[in-house]
RNA sequence: GGGCGAAUAGCUCAGCCGGGAGAGCGCCUGCCUUACAAGCAGGAUGUCGGGGGUUCGAGCCCCUCUUCGCCCA
């Protein structure tokens, strides 16, 4: 088959190519009744609503490396795809256009709303599947899922069911995180906390019946109409007297207690402290201990509602500057600071979130997180960096309670039914129709829905179809390996061990690899309002998605963050477009080639064949290791260097004298060599470029054993084994090109002249070694004289330069200026004199030879052997070189 | 306040069990050598954040300080 590919890669083309014939064919479906080893992966589901960041790209790319891995090591691979139904965020985008179009949820009603949502989803829903689709991830995408699917919302059902019949799941009145514009409760892990640059207020509270003020601090005035106490701390002696007594609360004249409670900080501003037990989560609790009055005065939008006195329908922050300028004309206002504190914020809309008192739907996790931490230290399931343990633990001993219901419509709705006969709650599988207590029908469903990560936390069974046992769970429960990003660490992947230990009684992965966040050139988080997002599909285009791929893995294991720049993905790019040209080199000279009748074992191989395939056989070990460790730096380390500085920079330029010259045979034997460590080469580089390599796989010469690349089998042993002497020799001629080479290029001899050459050898093997690739290192340092031997004669005016035991020597007649060969052998000289001189005081040292190990004393005594054998080499050729002058 | 992490070449970062500091990009010199100028050959570049300690030996282990980042409260 004669094969032309263009002299530049395009990836373009290339891709949807092969993504539309994979794809169709069913490549990446997984079979339930295979007898493979199972390899299962389900993807982080990405928000219905998204669209593709780097994120997603790297933690994509990271999955589709290990899933098309274990595909080539003989795996039965299901990589499960999905989205998530993101009930917040998604219900906030079909608000916005309502908001368009001049109306709001209201006047659609919740039944019309979800209906608009739906539509919603089925337009523009899931746009970020596509977008997976041209990085080319191999999910098995018949399969994709859906947290709104119906067999999802089943699990869904059937978890809470089981969960409040196991009484983890209870409703209770307590302070929650609310949102006034989504005007939803939120979980403590939604809520992001920010530092904001704000006032601390002190106010002067009168003390009933006497002329004395009590001043409290506080970052809220607002809150104030809401106080039901002042605290002091029991010790304080400067407040212990008051302790009893009443102050008059201003504004709004109501009298509160003056109480003592050691949470109270002496140190903090006067000591005193205002308590608003309904607006504030550690007066809360002191509320709940001295039995205060919980005094709303807020509404679900943060309106002063009708506790609030005269304040009544100011919004929060309009009420806290009128009050607080009202008690400044009252002369209550003692003084004004300038603070920072942390306050929390809507993780979906960024308003500044309100402790506010409702009744919600809450788990019960601690029990459930025991065994979540069990599984961890049992090493059920490992987390890969180990270092991420212990924050998963450190969360886990402290997890508390999870609210669980949200006051939005998109969702799963909580299937609870409260009876208006009774008040009893019925909870079931099926839509309740009558009371479980009194049978009354006289019922109403709740209208809260699900935290969405309460559909995500069953994602790695329900997506399986439990809860029925189906043979995919049979087959693919639990999966492998999780891969995901250390920021939700809490709201997922702890979720899903709780979920799937209490369910499945059984850890939802066995390994979790956590890699880092994607930031841009300069370590800031990509975001729209900083305007340097890096949009990856922009990346695909410009430079392709296996070059891209190959960027994201070479980054992943930097710590907590990748900065990403364009520069680093156009190195990779080039590198790509390296193994294209080595490809169409390796084809051109292929042509007359059939690799059905070409094996290895028919002849005999050259010093350059063995040392490719001995390094083709290191590159295969250090990519296997390296995969299985999720060192994904250094599978792409070795894959680039052993790709472009051996098989291209060395072995395809050596092996140009076989396959241009006369010798049939030689000709022959470079060509298996050539197309068996190309063809191995782009197996072992597919989980990275997986199109490239289909691409030039397809067009190697002779047929291929299966359809795609990505189904031939991984490269985990040599091909054949080699002559280590053979190795060792090659290591040698190569160094003395790079001798020659160094002369050459320091003392400027033109790249085209061919020279003459001395190599003065210490030893018959080095000889032997030159001799046998004598060929090699005239083509390669552009050598046309060559003379080899043991103590051989020295030219008289000679540029000397050391390689091994072998001395190399130039004759510098009409070719090389004897001043720049004195520079350089100067130069050369003191770099060796400091090796000399380190490995001198270092074996000097009685100490270090008492001590150190023997292999250790042995190398550096070799090598101050070597150093100084050179350095004696160097300092008489210049000598010789002086005498010149 | 509690915890975690980072500081290494001009830039971005690797660096295993402690045994002469590496890569990519950038830079300098010379080359359009018929796979590739998205390329080839050669070259230069370091107080491994500061200080102390352990050790024959520290980028790596211990203590401490400085700066920056993240998570939790």
């Amino acid at each position: 088959m004669k094969t032309e590919l263009p002299k530049g890669y395009e990836p373009a083309q290339v891709e949807q190519k092969w993504f539309d014939v994979w794809e169709k064919r069913g490549d990446f479906h997984a079979d339930e009744q295979s007898t493979r080893p199972h390899y299962s992966i389900v993807i982080p589901p990405p928000n219905v609503t998204g669209v593709l960041h780097m994120g997603h790209a790297l933690n994509n790319t990271l999955q589709d490396i290990l899933c098309r891995w274990k595909r080539m090591t003989g795996h039965e691979v299901l990589w499960m795809p999905g989205t998530d139904h993101a009930g917040i965020a998604t219900q906030n985008v079909v608000e916005k256009q309502l908001t368009a179009e001049g109306r709001d949820r209201h006047d659609l009603g919740r039944d019309e709303f979800v209906e608009r949502v739906w539509q919603w989803r089925e337009e523009s829903g899931g746009q970020i599947i596509n977008q997976l689709k041209r990085l080319g991830a191999s999910c098995d995408w018949q399969r994709e899922r859906f947290t709104m699917d119906e067999g999802l919302s089943r699990a869904v059902r059937e978890v809470f069911v089981r969960l409040y019949q196991d009484n983890l799941i209870y409703r209770d009145n307590r302070l929650i995180n609310w949102c006034p514009r989504c005007h939803t409760a939120l979980s403590d892990l939604e809520v992001e906390h920010d530092d904001k640059q704000g006032n601390l207020w002190h106010l002067r509270y009168p003390v009933a019946g006497t002329e004395q003020c009590l001043v409290v601090a506080t970052t809220r005035p607002e809150t104030m109409l809401g106080d039901t106490a002042v605290a002091v701390n029991p010790e304080d002696e400067r407040y212990s007297s008051l302790i009893g007594k009443t102050v008059l609360l201003p504004l709004v004249n109501r009298e509160i207690p003056i109480i003592a409670d050691d949470y109270v900080d002496m140190e903090f501003g006067s000591g005193a402290v205002k308590i608003t037990p309904a607006h504030d989560f550690n007066d809360f609790e002191i509320g709940k201990r001295h039995d205060l009055e919980f005094l709303n005065v807020l509404d679900e939008s943060g309106i002063i509602n009708e506790n609030g006195g005269p304040y009544q329908g100011q919004e929060r922050y309009q009420a806290r500057k009128n009050i607080v300028a009202d008690l400044d004309a009252q002369g209550l206002l003692e003084k004004t600071d300038d603070y920072a504190n942390a306050v929390g914020e809507c993780y979906r809309c960024k308003t500044i979130i309100e402790p506010y008192m409702s009744k919600q739907w809450y788990v019960a996790v601690g029990p459930l997180a025991k065994e979540a931490i069990n599984a961890v230290e049992g090493g059920a399931t490992k987390i890969v960096p180990p270092q991420w343990e212990k924050t998963y633990y450190e969360w886990m001993y402290n997890i508390q309670d999870w609210c669980i219901s949200r006051q939005i419509w998109w969702g799963h709705r909580i299937p609870a039914w409260y009876c208006d006969e009774c008040d009893e709650i019925t909870v079931s599988l099926e839509d309740a129709t009558c009371c479980e207590r009194c049978g009354s029908s006289n019922l109403r469903q709740e209208t809260d829905v699900l935290d969405t990560w309460f559909s995500s936390a069953l994602w790695p069974f329900s997506t399986m179809g439990w809860p029925d046992r189906t043979e995919t769970l049979r087959k693919f429960y639990p999966t492998s390996c999780l891969v995901t990003g250390f920021d939700i660490l809490f709201f997922w992947v702890a979720r899903m061990m709780m979920m799937g230990l209490k369910f499945m009684e059984e850890v939802p992965f066995k390994e979790v690899y956590i890699h880092a966040l994607v930031r841009d050139a300069q370590g800031q988080k990509m975001s729209k309002s900083k305007g340097n997002v890096i949009d990856p599909l922009t990346i695909v285009d410009e430079y392709g998605a296996d070059a891209f791929r190959f960027t994201l893995c070479a980054f992943a294991a930097m710590g907590r963050d990748i900065k990403l720049s364009t520069e680093r993905i156009g190195g990779y790019r080039n590198f790509v477009n390296k193994l294209w040209n080595a490809s169409r080199f390796a084809m051109m000279n292929l042509e007359d080639f059939d690799p059905e009748n070409a094996r290895l074992d028919d002849y005999e191989l050259s010093q350059a064949d063995q040392w490719i395939l001995d390094r083709f056989a290191r590159t295969t070990e250090e990519v296997n290791r390296a995969l299985a460790e999720y060192k994904f730096n250094d599978v792409a380390g070795s894959l680039y260097s052993f790709t472009w500085h051996e098989f291209c920079d060395w072995y395809v330029e050596l092996s140009k004298d076989d396959l241009y010259g006369d010798d049939p045979q030689a000709k022959k034997r470079a060509q298996t060599v050539l197309f068996t460590v190309l063809e191995g080469l782009l197996r072992l580089l597919h989980p990275l470029l997986p199109f490239v390599t289909e691409e030039i796989w397809q067009a190697l010469p002779g047929t291929r054993p299966v359809l795609s690349i990505m189904q031939a089998d991984y490269p985990t042993v040599a091909f054949c084994d080699v002559d280590k002497t053979a190795v060792e020799r090659m290591g040698l001629l190569m160094d003395v090109i790079r001798a020659i080479r160094n002369i050459r290029g320091e003392l400027d001899v033109p790249p085209g002249k061919r020279i003459a050459v001395s190599l003065d050898c210490k030893s018959e093997g080095s000889v032997a070694a030159i001799i046998a690739g004598e060929t090699y290192l005239k083509s390669l340092a552009r050598v046309e004289d060559l003379q080899v031997g043991v103590g051989l004669e020295h030219p008289k005016q000679v540029s000397t330069q050391v390689a091994g035991d072998v001395e190399v020597l130039i004759p510098l007649a009409g070719l090389i200026d004897v001043e720049e060969e004195e520079s350089r052998l100067n130069k050369e000289i003191a770099k060796v004199q400091k090796d000399v001189d380190f490995f001198h005081k270092k074996l000097s040292n009685e100490k270090f030879v008492a001590n150190a190990p023997p292999q250790v004393l042995e190398k550096d005594r070799a090598k101050l052997q070597a150093a100084e054998e050179k350095l004696a080499i160097l300092r008489q050729s210049l000598e010789k070189i002086l005498v010149l002058k």
